[in-house]
DNA sequence: ACCATATACATTTTT
DNA sequence: TGTATATGGT
């Protein structure tokens, strides 16, 4: 290749990034905050290892969404065109997919969360609920986040006998196993390490147990791996990601560099500067500045309104004078929307973000009775379910109609590890709606947070289990989401399971410097009060 | 087998 | 407050 084309991979990149694109040799540790161009940092790192003559297929590239997978894949192509289909870029799921299916070459299905609470319902007779509850702990044993006991044991056994009768793996199965086999095979083990010369693990901060086994066993003695993450949007403790992979990388795999992308490329310096304010009051982190290349911005709009319905309402309020051509906004505020030149918004650009999927309905109605499109996304049960088992339906009928290629059947089958989110459609104009968890690796111009209070952010619904830093580092999340404004708002009163409570503002709200807010408060409504006073008077 | 009533219970969920 | 499961009566 030509010194041009090295040129063209390191175009419009910072030091940093560069830096990170280059060090392609021993292991290296990325900390990647919100913003910094991430995926940006990695496609090119990619295109950097092919240019400096690693073949693709030497190159394992992972995720843990498809979201990012296909977005990385995506990417990918389009900077080395064909070749691209020779590396491996997927989920730890398709990975595992991929070795079981090299090791046995054969095929089999896999159980979906239903079909797998089917089965253990055959086995149990069990109750609903008691079957969630052994699914989960099957889960946790495969993970290696707990021993079975006795109890367990035999309905562990029951069920995997049960799936293997049925030429299945569960979504866990599809880890365990490689983890297995290549445990016991050193052979098999030590032809996977050749094949994945160059390891690149996207947020690495997420991994748990049994994804971090069966990277060192593919990563071998003297690997090269780069891990990219940030501490700070570690959200996933309670499924068992072990944040401390990330923040011992460096003893973990000695020799580690480590780059910091500081640059943040999404949001406004006053947004950067709050959820800084907030994020720093946790331990566990490495600590970094987010540098704003944005400006200032405006200040964050925190709302308080009397009751949840009210947020809705103000949200509403708040998107409607933005859409809508030549609006009163547009005059007092200028031509801060999308891009900064152009004045004009789409219903896609707002995104309403909460802590728990019970707030969405009272939203939701708020949202239907004013006829502005959106979207709940994420959630179970939903239109989105049954359009993914339309689309597997489809999907399946076509491998038996239709003669398609095998690759095309792999894909196939691998649609089975879609999920709701991922039906998630940032074409859609319509305002999406969403829980904290799936915003991220999500940006939008204009975000709001509801239920910014104590109890809900952080959350403590269940006293004992919460974790206060891993809630901040959901707050952090969610504000960080935003590029031009972000609102939070936090309701006076708020029912929660029947009961009305009394709401004082999230800590969080607290830990946010007053400089970089402006209050606006919805007034409790007396109006239908007042009315009907005069009617007592009449 | 069925319906009615009582009771327990309630976050987040990458695949 | 709503939902899902458990209980109890016919």
């Amino acid at each position: 290749m030509t010194a041009s084309s090295a040129d063209k991979i390191l175009d419009g990149l910072n030091e940093c990034q560069k830096h990170a694109v280059t060090t392609i040799n021993g292991s290296l540790l990325v900390v990647a905050g919100p913003g910094t161009g991430k995926t940006l940092t990695i496609v090119r790192r990619i295109a950097y290892l092919v240019q400096q003559g690693v073949s693709p297929e030497h190159i394992l590239a992972v995720t843990f969404t498809n979201r990012a997978a296909r977005e990385m894949k995506e990417r990918a192509e389009a900077l080395l065109g064909g070749i691209a289909s020779m590396l491996f870029a997927g989920t730890f799921h398709l990975l595992g997919l991929r070795i079981i299916k090299d090791i046995y070459g054969k095929e089999f299905s896999i159980f979906s969360r239903d079909e797998q609470a089917v089965l253990l319902k055959s086995l149990t007779q069990a109750s609903a609920r008691k079957v969630q509850q052994v699914a989960e702990k099957i889960s946790r044993i495969k993970n290696f986040l707990e021993d079975s006991n006795k109890e367990t044991q035999a309905i562990y056994k029951a069920y995997q006998a049960a799936l293997s009768q049925r030429n299945a793996y569960d979504f866990d199965d599809l880890i365990r196993i490689p983890i297995e086999i290549l445990e016991k095979n050193e052979e098999l083990r030590k032809k996977y390490q050749d094949k994945f010369k160059h390891i690149i693990v996207d947020e690495y901060q997420d991994i748990n147990p049994a994804q971090y086994r069966l990277l060192k066993l593919l990563a071998g003695n003297t690997p090269n791996i780069c891990a990219v993450g940030d501490a700070d949007q570690a959200i996933y403790a309670f499924r068992g990601a072990d944040l401390r992979n990330f923040l011992n990388f460096e003893q973990d795999f000695p020799g580690t560099a480590m780059i910091t992308l500081s640059e943040n490329y999404r949001s406004t310096g006053i947004i950067l500067d709050a959820a800084e304010s907030v994020i720093k009051n946790n331990r566990s982190r490495i600590d970094k500045k987010l540098i704003p290349t944005r400006g200032k911005g405006a200040r964050i709009t925190v709302i308080s309104v009397p009751d949840e319905r009210a947020e809705g309402s103000a949200i509403i309020r708040e998107i409607e004078l933005r859409i809508g051509g030549t609006s009163r906004y547009q005059m007092e505020h200028g031509n801060v929307g999308r891009g900064g030149s152009e004045w004009s918004f789409r219903f896609s650009d707002f995104a309403v973000i909460f802590r728990t999927n019970a707030q969405a309905t009272a939203l939701e109605e708020g949202f239907s009775a004013s006829g502005i499109p959106y979207q709940v996304i994420g959630r179970k049960n939903s239109a989105q379910a049954r359009e993914i088992e339309e689309t597997l339906a489809y999907l399946r009928s076509l491998v038996h109609d239709v003669g398609i290629s095998e690759q095309e059947s792999v894909e196939t089958q691998d649609s089975k590890l879609l999920d709701p989110a991922d039906l998630f459609n940032p074409g859609a104009d319509a305002v999406t709606l969403m829980t904290l968890h799936m915003a991220k690796g999500l940006e939008f111009p204009v975000v709001f947070i509801t239920g910014c209070e104590e109890g809900l952010i952080p959350c403590t619904l269940m006293k004992d289990r919460t974790d206060i830093e891993e809630e901040r580092r959901l707050y952090y999340v969610g504000m960080t989401r935003t590029k031009n404004e972000l609102f939070v708002l936090y309701s006076r009163r708020r029912s929660l399971y029947g009961h009305r409570l009394p709401s004082i503002p999230s800590t969080f709200l607290s830990d946010i410097p007053e400089t970089l807010l402006q209050f606006t408060v919805v007034p409790d409504k007396v109006k239908k009060q007042k009315e009907r006073e005069q009617l007592g008077l009449f």
